[in-house]
DNA sequence: GACATAAGTAGCAATCAGCTACTTATTCGC
DNA sequence: GCGAATAAGTAGCTGATTGCTACTTATGTC
């Protein structure tokens, strides 16, 4: 199937093959994250969970898809999201699409699911089908690989929220947990939040001070070089 | 255009669109780094450059058609390759293709182009469709993030190198001038080359040492939160 | 042999990060 | 009221990490 082509004149024409755009969508539940599924046709005995996934329409950017997608299925409150690549053939996809292009987008607790759809979480999930379990796992890992860098947990919270609630919420994200004076201190030194004037008891213990999202400066932070890679020599994909 | 659908049942069918995998291939150019450009048909006056792209074959993954671009306009030295995200419409493709999945690759210097490619310094670079020109964007700042983890600089160096040949090829990727002394600290610290009993004199100046690529160890490194995040509330997409 | 050049090292000073152990402020049970 | 329980918030030690200046070492050039 070729199309008309202006590439190099000495390749052969480039060929095209058909997309989706997947989305794992992740919201909190309790301490930990849940991931929205679809409920699928199910042709046999047991249940089929699917992600939540459709086709641009025309003119449409692949960012316009995913959040279309995330409207729908989800309303419209969305935390953040960001694109976490593309999954060919070669495992197994619901619609048959040679490729999925797989977000990742996060939504505050207690979102509702339209119907037809589900949260779970992610330690207990319900088989996939082999390319959106792929998914899912690098979902998480672009989540975790940005936290550093986007203010996921912020626009998670309500306006203003305690120190404990903040770092509830990263330690929920990053999926694990985090030494309290040390997150303390280096939110200090970021300069990400300002207190206000309010506190907030919440049963027993002392009460807690709210702060408020806001960044103040930046830091020009140029490392040298980590050298974090692994023994094995290997690339990711 | 509808399809046979498994999908949830009662939203709209997914609907599939084309894509082709688009290619950023650099490689070492002197001090600095260049990618691998297409000659276009020339319309007019001017000359029309594009980024190598084809489209799958049939059952073909997105990484074997990467290899596949990367082998035919280039030869088959990779020192690495990873995808670097799906660009959709709204900017004009050379090909009209609603997506393009972008992969960023590494190869020697020196590595010879195929009849219709040549090698472009980035720091000057002809005038790409703009979909192409965020896609070189792109693919850099993917290879400066993974440049902690992946070996890169070492395979584009032969097996056998001095510190300064690496230094300076750490340095040519990530596009910035390292402290030596700190380079080879950290080096030494991360454990990933040895020394050989050769030395190698390189018209004046003392002589270098020639080390060897033997990763050993694992730093099992999970650092707490950097709060790296820019200023301003946006995300990255 | 003096000088230029490049490799390679020592070590200071500042910062960062993980941790223990505290102080402060509140509710609960009595 | 008062002590125990609970949670917020802080102090500060320690070792690791980093950027840097300034050195020493070994070679070629003249």
């Amino acid at each position: 199937m070729r199309e008309r082509s202006s590439s190099a004149p000495t390749r052969t024409f480039p060929r095209r093959a058909t997309f989706t755009v997947d989305l794992v969508l992740l919201a909190p539940r309790g301490k930990h994250l849940s991931v929205l599924l679809a409920r699928g046709a199910s042709n046999g005995t047991r249940e089929r969970w699917l992600l939540p996934c459709d086709g641009p329409k025309k003119g449409e950017t692949v960012e316009a898809v995913a959040r279309r997608i995330m409207r729908g299925v989800a309303g419209s409150d969305v935390a953040w999201f960001e694109q976490a690549g593309a999954f060919g053939v070669g495992k197994r996809h619901a619609v048959n699409a040679d490729v999925s292009i797989c977000f990742v987008g996060v939504v505050p607790a207690r979102t509702a699911a339209a119907t037809g759809f589900e949260w779970h979480v992610i330690s207990d999930l319900p088989q996939l089908p082999a390319r959106q379990a792929e998914m899912v796992e690098s979902a998480l890992a672009s989540l975790r690989d940005r936290m550093d860098y986007a203010p996921v947990a912020f626009r998670l919270l309500p306006a203003e929220f305690t120190l404990s609630e903040l770092q509830q919420t990263y330690e929920m994200l990053i999926g694990r947990r985090l030494h309290k004076a040390s997150f303390r201190r280096a939110l200090q030194a970021a300069w990400l939040v300002e207190p206000t004037d309010e506190w907030r008891s919440e049963g027993r213990g002392r009460p807690a001070q709210l702060f408020r999202y806001a960044p103040r400066r930046r830091r020009g932070n140029r490392r040298g070089v980590r050298f974090d890679l692994l023994g094995e020599t290997r690339t990711r994909t």
